[in-house]
DNA sequence: CTGAAAGCGCTTACAG
DNA sequence: CTGAAAGCGCTTACAG
């Protein structure tokens, strides 16, 4: 396989490896190689079905053309739809895709960059959990193009896509609101995660502002077991609730463990939305409200951020980071139908 | 970043880039540098962060040490499942994975493969879809190592590995008789794919070894709004049924777009049993049985013939090809509890 | 309009 | 026990 050189082209062709390298690089018009010239070279490349070395042409260039992604669990759905949309995108620019998965182990997460490194790609994507800023910090400091996305660090001065989280949880609370809903409470875990915080403060500051009560559980997780026992007695000691917000879809998937017990009603009988949509919030019964992450924009946005970068440092021009929101959507669902429309039906 | 070279480190340890080599390849001993020698460069290698550049090693070894990765689409689940085990796999002995998504698009599996060729993949791992056998064939006679999952296909001599799909719905079948249904369906599509056939045999087989009537629905697929009405149809024409087998998963989704309609009763009334296990079965009620396909033993073992080919490549030996059937897990639901009881909680 | 040659950062046969 | 040097397949400044 991969037999045919650079210098094969060339001795078959009559012509040199310059020459070769100048039209197989599309320079040919630039560097005023002959039309007959050029259609021989291009006749004899397509003969030999010549590809050239991606490897000799990065080690010469210095440029690998391959970007590094690297996240907590590349199978999560989030991370593998990015992931799959980010490869898309990169492939018609020539890049590749390396992937890296972190697990829950930061020793495995300094490997992986080490690893990227090794492989000398142009450019970091990445989710980064938390404790790993120092890693990070030194790679940033070398002026290698990175975007971060999922999990915004106010700490790094980089570029970040992410979802405008603080908009989606308002947006969610005020359909709530606007269909009659007036005891909202709030489910979330005990962190430090900013997109976390812009969660809780969305619920909050439109809780304040329609002058209702807050209500918020902040659970400090450990299993999911754990979870369901804490949401129900949450449900149990708060009757009169008439709306829960999950702030994740782990938490969604907890509090649905009830829909399989005697306590089913605690959570049938109010309304829910949950943050992240999947399949099983269409199909439970009542089917369930969820924010909806826009996936495909954020991978756009990152490998846009990305190419910037990529192409600024040809052209030596310093950047400002940007930090990109992008609007989730509502998708609106039985289980937050109007108050009044679903008494009705009840009586029926 | 990455400014020091292995002619740094030669410098400054006032040795020759020869024994560096020598030292960071950990062929020391071999060559019989001397220990104090050994542990100033290391010393070096370390204070410095010395990192080699696998472009260049790769350029000089022919090997890129990266396997491509070709599937559909990336972010179906059990092809990202596969892709993060094989990904922890290849990491652990020194390769890296290039993904690649094919769509529908058999111009775009041409591409990736040539994209592949460029990049000096050592090896391929594909899930082939029809159609693109030649393209394949190819590579095949070059020798280059290739291992195929998820689909087989007879006419191409290599290296396959699956799930054991006859014997998978064999047993979900026989799990239905022991539970006293004996009116069992069968939903396929209309296919020559080796792998549905398999699961139709395994089907075939049993109900014939119990002296049971087939009762097979084989559907053209199209879209799942046509699917989902052909699976009403039929079920409402064949009332007898008491059980229904279900060959792929997005036939089971179809059919339980019915769980929202007033036919839901259709379904409910009978033993249903899933190709591929999802989150939704275990949710629904009652929660369906799945048969399960083994996707970490199967990514464990694509990775091991990988290497194989890898290094029978260095030992210049032949190998035969092998095909490697793993074994489904049936995962027992409510769905198929025994007939008897069934009966009895109902009137209960 | 075209080519000879240096050099990217490695590995490895060869020499001593 | 250690090093000088060739060469992997490209790109590109330089020369003509």
């Amino acid at each position: 396989m991969q037999k045919v050189s650079i210098k094969d082209i060339a001795r078959i062709s009559g012509t040199s490896v310059t020459t070769v390298s100048f039209v197989i690089n599309g320079k040919a018009k630039e560097k005023h190689i002959s039309e007959s010239v050029i259609s021989k070279i291009e006749k004899i490349v397509a003969e030999m079905a010549y590809k050239p070395n991606s490897l000799a042409r990065g080690l010469r260039t210095g440029k690998s053309k391959i970007v590094g992604f690297l996240v907590d669990d590349i199978s999560k759905p989030f991370f593998s739809e990015i992931a799959r949309h980010i490869d898309e995108k990169a492939s018609e620019h020539g890049y590749k895709i390396i992937f890296g998965s972190i697990g829950n182990d930061k020793e495995r997460a300094r490997d992986m960059l080490k690893i990227f490194s090794e492989r000398q790609v142009d450019g970091y994507i990445i989710a980064l959990p938390e404790g790993l800023e120092n890693e990070v910090s030194s790679l940033l400091d070398s002026k290698v193009p990175m975007v971060f996305f999922d999990r915004f660090l106010p700490e790094i001065n980089a570029d970040f896509v992410l979802t405008d989280n603080a908009k989606a949880t308002a947006d969610a609370t005020a359909h709530l609101v606007d269909n009659g809903f007036n005891n909202i409470a709030f489910i979330t875990i005990e962190t430090a995660q900013q997109q976390m915080l812009d969660r809780l403060e969305g619920y909050r500051n439109t809780i304040k502002r329609f002058g209702l009560k807050e209500n918020i559980l902040k659970i400090v997780y450990t299993d999911q077991k754990t979870t369901v026992g804490k949401i129900k007695s949450f449900l149990l000691e708060n009757k009169d609730i008439d709306a829960v917000l999950f702030a994740a879809n782990y938490l969604t998937m907890s509090a649905l463990q009830l829909f399989k017990t005697k306590d089913k009603s605690l959570l049938t009988s109010k309304a829910l939305i949950s943050f992240d949509d999947f399949e099983l919030l269409e199909f439970i019964s009542p089917s369930i409200t969820s924010i909806e992450q826009p996936i495909k924009a954020i991978a756009g946005q990152i490998f846009q951020l990305m190419l910037k970068r990529l192409d600024a440092k040809k052209n030596d021009g310093l950047q400002e980071s940007s930090v990109i929101k992008l609007p989730a959507s509502l998708i609106k669902r039985a289980s937050t139908a109007a108050k009044l429309a679903k008494k009705v039906k009840l009586v029926s």
